[in-house]
DNA sequence: AACTGAGCCAACCGCCGAGAC
DNA sequence: AGTCTCGGCGGTTGGCTCAGT
């Protein structure tokens, strides 16, 4: 049927029960409401149609936006962590359990050194930096089972995620071999991955992800073509949830491409920080981008 | 006045399941 | 059984606004 609208049916739909429905409310949110949400969000994770149930006027959309925006952060600045409700000092506990890790203490501190590092380089000590890390963390779990105890995020709650992400963590549990592993072997008993080298390090340029990649194309983190690794042969290599904002800053360390693997090249030691690799990357692209368009060209000069 | 960065939110995207055919 | 359409859902993005510089 055609409305005349420049619009598909699904979008109109969207409209009307986003933002049309003569019940919504438009005003903000009361305590009360905020009350409610971050209760059932600890109940039962990002469920946003659920919550927007029990919240008369609210869609889903309006919960979900309400906590992306505002609520997540007013946790964070409480010291609790979004995603578990906890308060980030057990996490840091819970953290400390990590088998084959040195002292606690030495981890805490460089823990909030790896947190404050990447507050410079992303936007402050907030949920964005815990869920930057959590994908490498899955990864290391991934690629460390023997000597790292899948228990930090894996505490999410099943119930955060519907289709993608959820499915992954709990799969954390029950380990699964995968055909892009081979480089295991790399990952003996004897060198067991340190939590402290990787947050002392660069974050986002675990070393061993280098290992991984020459080993084994197929097994990459590559978020370019993330069609072409199955959940089944490795069901970290897709960063389920996470957006392109945050794949692509974590290609800067682990994609395999040509161009990437060589930025990454420039900007391995430990000293480096995600900056500088985002400026190497950034000088690398320039260099290359009037051979990619046949002409001289400077996009600084737009 | 011009620029910049952060916040906000409607809209979009992709996946999934249900139901019709 | 296979395919298609539709609606529901959660995650993400793009563009607007506004405060700060």
């Amino acid at each position: 049927m055609s409305t005349g609208l420049n619009r598909c049916g699904k979008s109109c739909r969207l409209r009307w029960t986003n933002y049309l429905r003569p019940d919504l409310k438009h005003d903000s949110f009361t305590p009360q409401e905020e009350d409610l949400i971050v209760n059932l969000h600890k109940a039962i994770g990002s469920r946003w149609s659920l919550i927007a149930k029990e919240l008369p006027g609210r869609t889903d959309n309006d919960v979900k936006n309400y906590w992306n925006t505002k609520l997540r952060k007013k946790l964070t600045k409480m010291g609790i962590d979004p995603v578990t409700h906890k308060p980030f000092s057990q996490i840091l506990t819970d953290y400390g359990n990590i088998s084959g890790l040195p002292n606690t203490a030495t981890r805490m501190g460089s823990f909030s050194r790896g947190l404050n590092n990447a507050s410079v380089s992303v936007s402050g000590l907030s949920y964005t930096n815990m869920n930057d890390l959590k994908p490498l963390v899955e990864q290391f779990q991934v690629l460390n089972q023997e000597t790292v105890q899948p228990h930090f995020f894996s505490e999410v709650p099943s119930s955060s995620s519907s289709s993608s992400s959820c499915s992954n963590v709990t799969q954390l549990s029950s380990p699964q071999s995968f055909p892009c592993q081979p480089s295991q072997a790399q990952f003996t008993p004897s060198s067991p991955f340190s939590w402290n080298d990787f947050l002392l390090g660069d974050p986002f340029l675990p070393t061993d992800l280098q290992q991984q990649e020459e080993c084994d194309p197929r097994g990459t983190f590559s978020s370019t073509s993330p069609s072409l690794v199955t959940q089944n042969e490795f069901p970290y290599c897709k960063f389920n949830g996470l957006g392109y904002k945050d794949s692509n800053a974590f290609q800067y360390g682990a994609t395999t491409g040509d161009d990437m693997g060589n930025s990454h090249k420039a900007s391995s030691s430990p000293a480096s920080s995600f900056v500088e690799s985002i400026l190497d990357r950034d000088s690398e692209m320039r260099a290359k981008l009037p051979e990619l368009l046949g002409e001289s060209f400077d996009y600084l000069s737009i």
